[in-house]
DNA sequence: TTATGCATTATGTATGACATAATAAAAATA
DNA sequence: TATTTTTATTATGTCATACATAATGCATAA
């Protein structure tokens, strides 16, 4: 045999476990639509004696699609096929201190982005309700010449409620996500210190243009507003 | 004893399994910063013993671990504690097949949100290899007759080299997670039929304004950009 | 008809054994 | 002596078996 084909059956050597195989075996069924969510898989034991493993092996697959949130399993019923809550399993994941911290300026500026970028869904979205709670909350805003950093709880309640507006549940667990991992770089050594803590657009001045402005108008509003947390990215 | 406390009783009572709370333990090690990265944790029959549990619930614990990626486990080293890699580890979990409409339909409107959310990263870090290459790419743009659902490809191409200007490897991620399930949703029924396929502000329009121009301005290009997609959501 | 109890069944846990791969120690070779 | 080869050790990977536990459905009794 020629060295150069004797090299590619190296490179496509199989180097995965036994439970790799199993796992990408039993995903590849979930794609193939054959089953679908509610659905429950065959038993362990059946699926052993099938694929020719031992239990164990079964198990250990089964626990991987367990994890990612694939599949549930019940004493008795077997294991289900769910429809994964993806961010849910992720959030439990994401710990900020085993995060690395080029991660985690990433995620920071990650929160950046989806603050403007939503604009459009919230004026689609809004409620005259929302925009009542919203004054509500910002007639509790602490004054300008106070630090936000000592305002944690509303910068929350104010930024947590116009990820509501959006209607978007997914973009609502990406912000749970990421409020602990913002909150730790915030008060990690991580960025550059912030050398003037001024207040440009308020919470007020979004609100009021949630009501009488337009999505444009919103997002440069809302650049302005975080541009505390900008200059300590970028300068 | 009162119903209620018996009640609150109840409700308090430990439903999880001997896993859930070895699980539990180990994360918390983590936590405490007494382990880092790199770090070794114990060896399985060593947390058994410590645990007072068979080593067949400390493996599926630390399983839970490695397909979470906080930890990597080697044959004869044992287990080291890894900085985990979140959205590779869930791009591979993220099947559009198996998540559920709603989900699907609130991914597809995350990427509208981050595609206009990150113009200022784009202007900040963006260098003249990257507008050189911006300008390669659109070169080859179909023109505005065609519609782009012909051209999915060059619109990864361009899209995506965006997100890589950003220098947000984590966004990069995200997106990369994201793209089969944009791709998934627009050609499954999941969205009104688009009815005009117009074209908005071109992929050279938007470059140019990347050269000449500022955030603002491009924000509102790129939502111009996208306005067939939104179109789709919103009418 | 409605509880109650019982048998069944599939997952959860425990134990013991061996396979495999990575490392370190020991031995052999130059 | 230095370097390579062999061997022993060790921790994870896989297998097999047994029993515990909880959920389900059926049968039985009130």
């Amino acid at each position: 045999m020629a060295i150069n084909s004797l090299m590619e059956d190296f490179s496509s050597l199989d180097t995965s476990s036994l439970v790799d195989k199993v796992e990408a075996k039993l995903v590849q069924l979930l794609k193939d639509q054959k089953l679908n969510v509610g659905d429950s898989i065959p038993k362990e034991l059946e699926l052993a004696e099938r694929l020719g493993v031992s239990r164990t092996v079964i198990r250990e697959a089964l626990l991987r699609l367990r994890v990612m949130g694939l599949i549930e399993s019940k004493k008795k019923k077997g294991a289900v096929i769910t429809s994964p809550d993806i961010f849910g399993i992720i959030s439990k994941s994401v710990n900020p201190h085993v995060l690395d911290q080029a991660t985690l300026k990433e995620m920071f500026e990650l929160r950046l982005i989806l603050e403007i970028g939503m604009a459009d869904f919230i004026f689609q979205r809004i409620s005259p309700a929302d925009i009542k709670e919203l004054k509500k909350i910002v007639s509790k805003e602490p004054d300008a010449t106070q630090d936000y950093l000592f305002n944690i709880d509303h910068e929350i309640a104010f930024h947590g409620k116009l990820y509501e507006i959006t209607g978007n549940e997914t973009l609502k667990k990406f912000q749970r996500m990421l409020l602990p991992v913002f909150d730790y770089v915030h008060h990690s050594g991580l960025l550059k210190k912030q050398v003037s803590i001024k207040r440009y657009v308020s919470h007020k001045g979004l609100v009021d243009i949630i009501e009488n402005g337009s999505p444009e108008m919103f997002r440069n509003a809302m650049r302005n507003h975080l541009e505390n947390h900008f200059s300590r990215l970028f300068e």
